[in-house]
This record gives C-alpha cells, sequence and structure tokens, in this order.
DNA sequence: GTGGTCTAGACCACA
DNA sequence: GTGGTCTAGACCACT
C-alpha cells in the first residue's frame, strides 16, 4: 500500500496524504488499523522519514489518523464519518475553479458527470444507478 | 477586468491566467482583442512586470494567447475552440483525486453534481436545460 | 507576393526578407525586377513602414536588393549567383545546431535527406536524381 | 559539463538548455543523473541563478528533464526516447527555412548532405556506415 | 511603447 | 540545500 508517483508536481506528504485516504475509502486500511511505522515507511519508498512524519502529522490535525505515543500511529474509527465542513468548502472551492477550467477547454457537462459517477460508483455502492 | 486576490496560497502568475480565462470565457475578453501591456496591467494590478510577463507567456504556450514583439498580446482568435487533450487529461486527473478527497469527506455525488450543473448554467446560459 | 504569417515568433522584418528570397528562387521575382514601394508593401500587410524598410536595407547589405535613389527598389541582377562565404558559414553553423537538437530528438538520418532532396527538387532542377 | 560561449546573440537560457542537450546526446549525462543545482551551476557559469532556472524549466516542459521540489533536477529517464512530433514537425519546419536559405546561396545539395552525415556519424558513430 | 532577457537579491515550501 | 515565486530595475530587439 501507499505507492508515491514521484516526479509530479504535487508535493511527496500530500501524495501520501491522499494515498492513505485512498487506501482507507478503498478498506485497504481498516478503522483502527495501525499504520507502518515513520521509519518503516520511509525506508519503504525511499524518502526522508521528515516527509512521512510531515504527512501523518496533517493527518492528524485532520483527524484522519491517531496517534499513541510510544505505540505508532492507528485509523482513526471515531470520527471518519464525520462531515468536516472547512474541509467540503475546501474542496467546493477547488472544484468550481477545477470547473472553469473544464469550461474554457470545452469539456462537457456530460463527461464530467461520466466522470463523477464513474468515482463514486467504484468508491461506494450505496446506490448503483449512476444515472441522476 | 482581471482582478487578483492576492494574499490567497495560490501564485499571483496563476490567479492572472485564471483570471485571465474566466474573462475569455465570460466574453469580457473577446478572441483577437488586445490585452493591456505588461507594464500597465502590472501598474494596475501593483505587481511586479515579471509577474505579468510570466502569466502571459505561460498562456501562449498553452495557446490561449499570442504574443507579437513590440506589439502587444492579444486572445489567440484560432485554435480557442479545438479541444486540447493534454489539458483534458490533465484536468481529468485532477477532477479524479478531488473526487476521492470529495468522498473520503463524505459529501455526496448529488452535491457534487449540483456544482457540477450550476457551472455549468452561469456559463453558458444560452439554454437553461441541462443538455450540453 | 510576399505573404507574412503573423504571430510567428519571428521578427516580422526577417519573415518579409525570408518571403523575398523566396520568391526569387522560385522566379516570382525575376532579377532586375522593381519591388513594391515601402510604402505600398507596408499598406498592401498593414504594417509598420519601418518594419519593411528595415527589411529592404538589410536585403541590400546582403546584396540581393539593389535601392536606385528616387526610382525605387529593384532585385539586383549581378551578384545574385556569387557565393557568399560568410553567410554559408552562418548557415553551416545553424544547420549544425539543429542538426543536434533532430539528434536529440531521434529524428533519423534518412529523413532529414528526405528533406533536403525534397527542398532542393523543388527549387533546382539541375539535377533530378534524388538518391545520393 | 555544460559549458558557455557568453556574448553570442543567442539568449543565454538558450544555450544552456542546448548544452544540455548535447550533453545528453553524448551521454556525459546520462538518464536518470542528478544535474548541479540552479545555485552552483549559476557561480559555476557565472551567472544569475534564474537564468539557469528558466533553462531548467524550459527543459522540464521538454521532458528532457524532470525537477522534484527540494530534491533537485534530474535528466529524464523515462520519455527520453520516445518521439515528441510537436517537436520534429518544430525542426522540420527550420529545416525548411534554412533550406530555403541555403539554397538561395547557392549551397550544393552535396555539401549539406555531407554536413548531415558528419553530424550523424559524430553522434551515432556505432556503426560507421551511414544506415541508420 | 511593446515584450524578451538578464541581474540582484529576498522569501518561501519542500526534503 | 533544493527549486519556486516575487520584486526591482536595467538593457535590448522589434514595431
Amino acid at each position: 500500500m501507499v505507492s508515491i508517483n514521484k516526479s509530479k508536481n504535487k508535493p511527496l506528504y500530500e501524495q501520501i496524504m491522499f494515498s492513505i485516504k485512498e487506501d482507507i475509502l478503498h478498506q485497504i486500511l481498516l478503522p483502527g488499523e495501525k499504520l507502518p511505522s515513520v521509519r518503516e515507511l520511509s525506508t519503504q519508498l525511499m524518502m526522508n522519514p521528515n516527509t512521512i512524519s510531515k504527512a501523518y502529522k496533517l493527518l492528524e490535525q485532520e483527524k484522519v489518523l491517531v496517534t499513541v505515543k510510544g505505540k505508532g500511529t492507528y485509523v482513526n474509527d471515531e470520527i471518519s464519518s464525520k462531515r468536516n465542513q472547512i474541509k467540503v468548502d475546501e474542496i467546493h472551492q477547488k472544484f468550481n475553479e477545477l470547473l472553469i477550467e473544464a469550461n474554457y477547454w470545452k469539456i462537457k457537462r456530460k463527461e464530467i458527470i461520466g466522470w463523477v459517477n464513474k468515482s463514486f460508483n467504484m468508491e461506494e455502492n450505496t446506490d448503483g444507478n449512476s444515472e441522476s
């Protein structure tokens, strides 16, 4: 788990954060499960431990992970389903900017909705019907 | 036209690029129209000319603008409606990442589709029905 | 004659110079023939007269054109076939740089030789056999 | 490596770009190898860091280099052998213009083909015969 | 007056 | 220590 695509323009610590969230979403990482230690992951990914550490710390701030001193870092099993309005607003804003870009480059509404549906069908199968 | 919200975490030249694309989309800037000169815009936005220049040059690479040395910078009137697959792929990828984030934070599919529709109705409100 | 492709990265006066040479080569302009006046060409091409003037002046320096005061500018009919070693060296150097670029981008030798032959068959039909 | 002939009419950053490509072609720089840091090269070449930075960034856009923020700039080891049609077309066009110039100045086809062969033998002298 | 190039030097994010 | 961003200001080629 946690595979990183070097040489992207996104900072490594963000890629790690993203990858962990993805794993939680796909239930590769389960609530309460222990994550590899900073040292372990840093050697595995051939990265500076500080980079891993930063990712863990930020995920703690986002309440995605919890660290128990002297024991390790775990997936938070309490608040994972709580809606974080600050995050939602942040994402909303990014969405809007991306939508303007998409508009500029003549990407059709249907195409975008297709992406959205595809993503949601892959991630959560609560309601399988993909037509809006 | 071209107003910038300084003191955001995004680089200024990107904000300028975004703002120009927005203006073109909203037909505040028309194809073939001349943009303010680098110096002019730099004083207007209280920025260094180099920053404006960078934005213009990057937009030229994206085929959004055309610049004629010694004359000025213009909105490209040739390829503005051509689909740029590289850009589309780039946006698609960003979308997918954002969708996973959204999924993680329990944002509903309907909510996102609402954002998409709102954006598209705002931009191309010639026909109100959502068929593109 | 003399058609200019605006919005290229090459300066306009160079494009004019190039275009005139092309016309001479293709015998659209014949030795001794009179060129349009600076004013005439400037209105025809929608350009600043200074730009045309600069092109003419530089072509005079290269002995491609001759200007007779009060009469006009003409294609030089004397030295057009003389080899100008400075120019040849200049071109040779540009060729070498372009060849390294070509090499870098994995363009095959055969492809380049094809370009050369095509160009020479189009321009001069002294020896028609295009195989080396 | 990377030596620059200052005081040519070509911009410094282009000379740097050219020099790096040459070094890659001659295998002085190998795929995946780290380039000198912006500051290092800037002192070595007695130039401003920004100029080096510009060259590196443009080469990144051409997929020649890959830069990892906070780590350094590397020779791209992925796509270096892939044909970039845009670049090829660009070079083709420059070739054609140069060929017309050459034609005008009465440079013989054989002479040009000689240049081409010489360049290709110098670069890929694994097999001396001119079959690519 | 237009954009392009270059220098000098500051500050920041990232590793 | 790495590259990225931004400012300030100079000089140049082009129109």
